[in-house]
DNA sequence: CCGCTGCCCTGCAGGC
DNA sequence: TGCCTGCAGGGCAGCG
């Protein structure tokens, strides 16, 4: 479940349920969710036994849970995964890639991934600035939630970069936890077209498009996130509501809320966009 | 260093 | 009915 406020449903999920419980048994039943773990399933298994979950924590679409707070399990749900709080006796789902049981018997936390996209590994905590991050995740820069998060600072890196204005939000190392349905969604609450070059905007243009990114994350994560189908829920399987506020992503032929045109999806980076073609008109000449 | 393409997977919808 | 193509919310290696 992919971007920022999917992820933090999960991660707020986790910590409810999980912190604290010591574990008693790993199961891994597909190698392809730990190839990130370098070691193999068996080590990262040995690893966690006996061990306990002492904090959840998340940086843009990566989440991690810190493991008596020197190293963390690191997880990426990629395109399709999801962490599960289930009882004991509730059937394997399809796709169950790694089952964590505790030693009370309780709940177990599963991961469950259809596209096998996403992973999980057992890594090293390392500084990073003020806060402590899983080694694998020092490059992804700090997402706008965090309040680390440094607007200035990035809307000047925005500014320098030589590439379309949806490229670099989707880029993680200048601003992380942005994905293709948010990205659409904010250009679109700024008035932006997805190829506007970086090097044209000004300076209150990007701050303006940052503002609009931290008002469609927050209010998607007040909703629960977006589903479309089941396969984005938080840990007890419900899917969240944001898809009934999206204002163009998905939406094509569809009227813009604002000033009814409908909708146009596009092709780009092997995906899609989806704009208003009138409060979004595509640039000329490398400018607007 | 930076920007960009291709690829890793499974499943589903729609066209023929 | 079945086969084929295209598409899906992500990230990374490797290229120029």
């Amino acid at each position: 479940m992919p971007e920022l406020p999917e992820v933090e449903v999960v991660r707020r999920g986790v910590g409810a349920h999980v912190l604290g419980r010591p574990v008693s048994r790993v199961e891994v039943l597909h190698p392809r969710a730990v190839r990130r773990h370098v070691l193999g399933g068996d080590d990262l298994s040995a690893r966690l036994t006996g061990r306990t979950f002492t904090a959840a924590c998340r940086r843009g679409k990566y989440l991690w849970i810190e493991v008596d707070g020197d190293e963390a399990l690191l997880t990426h749900l990629g395109m399709s995964g999801q962490l599960l709080v289930q009882p004991p006796d509730a059937p394997d789902e399809k796709h169950l890639r790694v089952r964590f049981r505790f030693a009370d018997s309780g709940t177990e936390l599963r991961f469950v991934d259809q596209r096998t996209f996403g992973g999980l590994s057992l890594d090293d905590l390392v500084p990073v600035g003020a806060v402590h991050l899983p080694k694998p995740v020092a490059h992804i820069a700090p997402d706008p939630l965090e309040p680390v998060f440094e607007p200035d600072r990035v809307v000047e890196r925005m500014r320098s970069r030589r590439t379309g204005v949806k490229r670099a939000l989707l880029d993680q190392s200048l601003v992380s936890g942005i994905g293709n349905i948010y990205a659409d969604e904010a250009l679109w609450r700024a008035k932006l077209h997805f190829a506007r070059p970086t090097a044209t905007l000004t300076r209150p243009a990007v701050r303006r498009l940052f503002d609009a990114v931290g008002e469609v994350l927050d209010e998607a994560l007040q909703q629960g996130g977006t589903s479309f189908d089941a396969l984005y829920v938080n840990v007890n399987g419900e899917s969240g509501y944001f898809d009934r506020s999206l204002a163009v992503y998905g939406q094509a032929d569809r009227p813009c809320p604002r000033c009814g045109a409908p909708v146009r999806r596009d092709a780009f980076m092997n995906r899609s966009s989806y704009t208003c073609p009138v409060c979004q008109p595509r640039p000329r000449n490398g400018h607007w």
